[in-house]
RNA sequence: GCCCAAGUGGCGGAAUAGGUAGACGCACAGGACUUAAAAUCCUGCGAGAUUUAAACCUCGUGCCGGUUCAAGUCCGGCCUUGGGCACCA
């Protein structure tokens, strides 16, 4: 068969019938299927597109045979940076490009015989659809949720162009990998962040995938904490810092300020050192946000001369600093460091020697009543030349330990160490490398016969000679003292305490974990849980604080200085401010000119079109300048799936009954590259629009769900410079559009990705070889010849198709063929089902076997096949015989067969028998139609 | 560092609710048809031991342990590889 012929004559059918238009309010219960709509780049079409269009494709096909009033439609989210780039290299207006490359992408698509309903189509860049993304821009102006601010951005300085944090993820421009900058710039800002809590709550009212869901969650950084006000020692100046672990208050030694925070401009003239701050003010700024994060090791800054702040809860002073690991867009910009606690203030805390004060201890051990309480030491002595460490071998008495001891009264920790060290083993010449946070150990003491709760400190020592002096033992101290390798101590050293004092000495640092408060008054005793529960309310009772939760997310930077973009529709006069354009002048159009770099300054290109730029107000008729800032390319794609349900509308963005009628996106297909920030943005869209109440539902979409790339057949992702790159046309050339959809299907777990094969592709080509043969031995009669066959692989087939299993509905259709192929003949319905099983996937070639053969009503327009599910499970089964779970036979029997007859059956299985020879049987377990398994001693 | 996902033959991958692991396809090998090739068809194809051969047996879903009559699937602890976030207080 001639593919070229019959894709055609089948893409010309369905287009000259309209098979594939929805209808708004229809009848039929309707279904919407979207797929992301490309950017139609002058690459042309990626055999990626080819794996979710013709997924979605398959997809929408089956629903339409169900019988649903289907949406699938397509469209061009054409404006961007690319057809800009290109426009400055060739002078010519990238209207113009992208129309050439809109027609290309259309004429490969159809190609592939994709069921979209191009009645539909639209692009982002035509006017009568911008002109609605302009309405919707002033409808968030109207409300508020539009306002310009003064932003440090990330610039990029390549594309003179403003980037937000999502544009600027790692510190690079996206688009031209150029190290991101700081700016600063009058941006248009919509208020995102006040829909953080919105958009976690709203993801219940969707079926996204767990994953999903998850990314945007993790996007949005919801954490909960409290506010915490430090007054500033001798002025009225408060600082307030946010904190999510307010239970370590009273281990807070200092303060850290970000850089640009505000408090130091009102401090300046009490602060003595302001040359300093100043000097680092700047080289904060100089540095990107990138470097500031990537820059983890070292961290900087510069204490405050002559300002001290009060910590509330205990009145104590506490350094303030300044340093660029505090972020001045999150939280108060202000934080009160524990360096106990936290790793960040512990590395700050040791690098400018600041007091570090624990407040909360790790809990071995297992508490009893009435404990006797001590302090003690937990010593480790390092010998580096033999890389050994110092234990004391008790024996029967207790097996391997350091050397411990209790702390007498008036002796420090590292006076106790040391005497013991020298009592228990004589060396003397040790040097002190590190004391660890102090644990709250319990245990029962053998000799003593008494329970003990102590505050144990580890103290780490390396050895510097072997001078010893003599042991001072009692009597009744019989141990050696041993040599031994890191590896014994792991393995020998068994009490908690001292096992857990060794790991806080490997890996010295901040106490993050959980226990019970210490030196924190009303807190002590306090797991962390509870400690935070109660400062809370503490802080609030006093009116020092309060709870408080804060998101990563921020406000939306939504001004681009680029010519390919929607225009802002505001105007600004001196008398009036900034003033919309009314909504009867939009679309605000784009010039037609020849120039499209953006300037030196970083002003859009349009700022240099006076003609254009310069215009009335709206409202008092003066002259006035237009706002030559663009939208982000994001804007046009944060409502496009609205636009599909009315896509011809010039009264409205889609009627109230195009909504209502269409309601949600049900199954939304997209790269997982989008399920944050994409999604995000169109989620939020459409929950403003929902709340001023223009659209009927808060969340636009129900389930979404993303699909894995293509990659070449080297497992590297497609690219020219690899030349791995495949391109769709000259498959569909070679092999036929259905051939190409097949394999697509075929290649694997939908959404993983998966390398490209030709040789497997041609595997594919071979199957609808197989199939179209299959007419050669067809006869004349009705009905399935195998029932049994038929129902399962229908069952099978739905299931499949409906669960993003397109590769097993493929293996599926494989075997049905296999199938056919040893029969004698089939019958009509036998090949009938055949295609329309397989119509899905590949839409030309079963329509025509179907023709060809006169086998009924064109596929796309018959109903979908039923099966019975009693007719699913053949009448005779094959089950396997386990003899204590291994398999040892396999045995036929009747569907639903008695137990106690598959039983004797299996009993009798040759194999079987000879495995139960001379053995008791304990138990037998028969799962009805799946498996005996006999126990045996 | 934190979060997420995934590790199954030579390869892509199957195994809907814990129940015969390796479906289906690719590659490979042998055979049929042919003067020949292509195409097509048939057979074999996880590893190993034994055997003339088959049957049969042992091992086997990243590693270690557990639950269970039964584990690729569930639980605990690791390892590796991808992906996301990253000084977020």
């Amino acid at each position: 068969m001639e593919n070229k012929i019959i894709e055609k004559k089948w893409q010309d059918i369905w287009e000259k019938e309209g098979v594939f238009h929805a209808v708004t309010g229809s009848d039929k219960p309707k279904y919407y299927v979207l797929v992301e709509f490309p950017y139609p780049s002058g690459s042309g079409l990626h055999v990626g597109h080819v794996r979710s269009y013709t997924a979605l494709d398959a997809y929408s096909r089956c629903m339409r045979m169900k019988g649903y009033n289907v949406l699938f439609p397509m469209g061009w989210d054409a404006f961007g940076a690319p057809a800009e780039q290109y426009a400055i290299k060739n002078h010519i207006h990238p209207s113009v490009a992208v129309k050439e490359n809109i027609q290309t992408f259309k004429s490969q698509i159809k190609s592939l015989g994709i069921s979209f309903d191009w009645t539909r189509e639209f692009a982002t860049t035509d006017p009568e659809y911008y002109k609605w993304t302009q309405w919707q821009f002033l409808k968030f102006y109207e409300h508020g949720m539009a306002y310009k601010a003064k932003k440090d951005i990330n610039w990029c300085p390549n594309c003179k162009m403003g980037l937000s944090n999502e544009d600027a993820a790692g510190g690079v421009c996206e688009r031209c990998g150029t190290k991101v900058v700081q700016k600063e710039k009058e941006q248009w800002m919509l208020r995102m962040s006040d829909y953080s809590e919105s958009l976690i709550e709203g993801l219940k009212d969707t079926h996204f995938a767990d994953k999903i869901k998850l990314g945007q969650i993790n996007w949005i950084g919801k954490s909960e904490g409290a506010e915490v006000n430090f007054k500033v020692k001798d002025t009225d100046e408060v600082i307030t810092v946010y904190t999510t672990r307010c239970d370590t208050l009273f281990g807070a030694t200092f303060m850290v300020l970000a850089p640009e925070h505000p408090i130091l401009e009102k401090l300046s003239s009490k602060i003595k050192n302001m040359d300093e701050v100043i000097e680092y003010q700047k080289f904060a700024k100089e540095k990107s946000t990138f470097e500031r994060t990537e820059l983890t090791k070292e961290k900087t800054g510069v204490k405050l001369d002559g300002v001290v702040g009060i910590n509330p809860v205990n009145g104590e002073d506490v350094e303030i600093w300044i340093g660029d690991y505090v972020m001045m867009g999150y939280g108060t910009g202000a934080i009160m460091a524990v360096p106990a606690h936290d790793t960040r203030d512990y590395e700050f805390a040791q690098k400018y020697n600041i007091p570090i004060i624990q407040v909360l201890e790790e809990v071995t051990g297992t508490p009893h009543e009435n404990e006797f309480k001590k302090n003690s030491i937990v010593a480790v002595v390092y010998d580096p030349k033999k890389d050994k460490y110092l234990t004391i071998n008790w024996h029967d008495l207790g097996g391997r330990l350091f050397i411990g001891g209790t702390i007498k009264d008036g002796e420090s920790p590292l006076l106790c160490a040391l005497r013991e060290i020298k009592e228990e083993t004589g060396y003397t010449d040790i040097k002190l490398e590190y004391i660890t946070p102090m644990i709250n150990h319990h245990y029962y003491a053998y000799n003593k016969d008494k329970y003990f709760n102590i505050n144990s400190t580890g103290l780490y020592f390396t050895l510097n000679s072997e001078n010893r002096e003599n042991q001072n033992l009692d009597d009744d101290e019989k141990f050696d003292v041993e040599w031994v390798s890191k590896e014994e101590v792991l393995n020998e050293i068994n009490d908690e305490l001292h096992h857990k004092t060794f790991e806080y000495i490997m890996t010295p640092g901040a106490m993050i974990g959980d226990g019970i408060h210490i030196n924190s008054e009303f807190l002590d005793g306090l797991n962390k849980e509870e400690a935070i529960k109660k400062m809370i309310e503490f802080l609030e009772s006093k009116d020092l604080g309060k709870r408080k939760v804060n998101y990563r997310l921020q406000d939306w930077i939504f001004s681009r200085q680029r010519f390919w973009g929607e225009p802002i529709p505001l105007v600004h006069c001196d008398q009036c401010g900034w003033v919309p354009v009314p909504y009867d002048e939009l679309p605000v159009l784009l010039p037609d000119v020849a120039e499209y770099e953006p300037t030196d300054d970083g002003e859009s290109p349009l700022a240099k079109i006076t003609s254009w730029v310069n215009t009335k107000c709206p409202k008092c008729g003066g002259p006035a300048k237009r706002e030559t800032d663009t939208m982000p390319n994001w804007a046009g794609s944060s409502w496009y799936f609205l636009r599909y349900m009315d896509p011809h509308n010039n009264e409205a963005f889609a009627s109230p009954e195009a909504l209502k009628y269409w309601g949600k996106v049900d199954w939304y297909n997209g790269g997982m590259e989008h399920t944050t920030r994409h999604l995000l943005y169109a989620r939020f869209w459409n929950q403003f629009l929902h709340n001023i109440g223009l659209v009927p539902n808060s969340e636009p979409i129900d389930i979404r769900v993303s699909h894995g790339m293509i990659l070449g057949s080297n497992n590297e992702k497609m690219s020219k410079s690899k030349g791995n790159v495949v391109n769709p046309d000259d498959i569909v050339k070679e092999y036929g559009a259905d051939t190409l959809r097949c394999y697509e299907m075929f290649i694997g777990d939908y959404e993983k990705d998966a390398a490209w094969s030709i040789e497997s592709l041609r595997g594919c080509k071979r199957f609808l070889d197989r199939v179209e043969r299959l007419q050669t031995k067809l006869n004349d009669k009705n009905g399935y010849t195998d029932e049994f066959l038929a129902h399962k692989t229908i069952k099978k087939v739905t299931y499949d198709l409906a669960n993003m299993k397109y590769n097993t509905v493929v293996s599926s259709l494989m075997i049905l063929t296999g199938a056919y192929e040893k029969m004698p003949s089939i019958t009509k319905d036998d090949y009938r089902l055949l295609l329309i099983l397989l119509n899905p996937i590949a839409p030309h070639i079963t329509e025509e076997l179907n023709e060809v053969n006169h086998l009924g009503e064109m596929l796309c327009k018959s109903n979908w096949p039923e099966y019975d599910e009693a007719k699913t499970v053949d009448d005779k089964i094959t089950i396997g015989v386990q003899v204590n779970g291994k398999l040892r036979g396999s045995i036929e029997i009747e569907k639903d067969e008695e137990e106690e007859s598959v039983l004797n059956k299996a009993k009798m299985d040759e194999n079987v028998a000879k495995h139960l020879e001379g053995k008791e049987i304990i138990k037998s377990i028969v799962v009805p139609n799946k498996i005996v398994n006999i126990v045996v001693k």
